[in-house]
DNA sequence: GTTTAATTGTTAATTTTTTCACAACGTGAA
DNA sequence: TTCACGTTGTGAAAAAATTAACAATTAAAC
């Protein structure tokens, strides 16, 4: 049922960050352009995305952020935190975990995963790190549906799988590699590598 | 000048990656249809976006591996590495520049910079932490065009800034803002809380 | 030599995404 | 009240990206 273009997505993500800043910062109404001024996108385009959010703006006044910012959060179903787990604790495993703690009002990291008993047991940035093999009962019981994979390149398809197999929805995946899992299991690929590369590309 | 579309790019980055793993387990013809399985593209899009690089397989044999990735290299730009710096030495840049110590076919990390007087003078992962403040010596010395921006998200608009003023000509911009800065500079946002928040969207 | 089978390059069709354009609206000024 | 202004929501147009389709090609089988 999710017909939404994945941009879209995107970009109300990040609507959501922009508006919810304005607001911390004392502002009760917003209009397109404003948003589009910090978002980059054009103000076409952001009438266009807010249309499949459930809240309409006024030709008088644009959009009321209170009202603005809670039917962005309804439409992208972040009414309750989900919990998310970390798999693989390397350097960027850590440093991702300390991004989020700083609180996310979206997002909850709930656990950690590394196959090396010199991390099990210890706490990083508040998370407690659990063996690999515990993975399964964890998810579980902590209802954690989202991970973020962080493992080296041969471990991931592996990791993957038991991922899959504890019930996860859905994996931001660091590795670069296309993980080869069940299609209903959404699979976001961040290869950092490649993303240097393509901005090497462009720089001329 | 550059008409090929961005998702083409990626693509073809992608592309470059798998047929030199194929080279290096000894293969040395490939089908678009094998790329395709690994890849997660279409073989026709595989087709399709290799039109642009100057390379033409048979319909007996496929793609030669040799000549397919020097047509590769030869589109991207890549025939000689390019010069890339890190700019914020906090967990996130130590981990990207461990991730490109193993060396990349493509780009060298060249430098390193970071406000902080207690990591300027060393060497992280091979790579020299020089002072910001020597942003632009350093960058015009080394010939770098590429900067890879990991500083808190209040200090990256003026690092951006910099970055531009030393003839940067591309950023990778993991902070969480849109920067603001001249539109002939390649800019690449890669906001990993965003990408995690997609992924939470999408898993349901 | 001829046929078969498989794959390429490319054009055309389709689908998706973005931009344009404007009627409808609401506020504040006169 | 009426008008002018600036903005929204959205249908229509345009642009961009993907997929389908197929003639052309070539190696191998026969």
């Amino acid at each position: 049922m999710n017909k939404t273009p994945q941009k879209t997505v995107e970009r109300l993500i990040q609507y959501r960050r922009i508006v919810q800043q304005m607001r911390d910062a004392g502002q009760e109404k917003v209009f397109s352009h404003q948003i589009a001024r910090v978002s980059g996108a054009s103000p076409a385009q952001i009438r266009r995305d807010l249309m499949g959010v459930g809240y309409s703006g006024s030709p008088a006044h644009g959009y009321i952020i209170h009202d603005l910012l809670q039917g962005i959060y309804e439409f992208l179903g972040l009414t309750e935190k989900k919990g998310a787990c970390i798999v693989g604790l390397g350097s960027l495993g850590r440093a991702i975990l300390g991004y989020f703690h700083e609180q996310n009002p979206v997002l909850k990291i709930k656990a950690a995963f590394d196959t090396d008993p010199a991390k099990t047991g210890i706490v990083f940035h508040g998370t407690l790190c659990h063996p690999a093999s515990d993975m399964a009962s964890v998810i579980r019981d902590k209802e954690i549906t989202v991970a973020i994979l962080t493992v080296p390149v041969e471990q991931a398809q592996q990791a993957a799988q038991q991922l899959v197999y504890a019930g996860i929805r859905g994996i931001l995946n660091y590795a670069p590699v296309v993980l080869d899992i069940r299609p209903d299991i959404f699979v976001e690929n961040r290869d950092m590598i490649q993303a240097v590369e393509k901005v090497a590309y462009f720089s001329k």
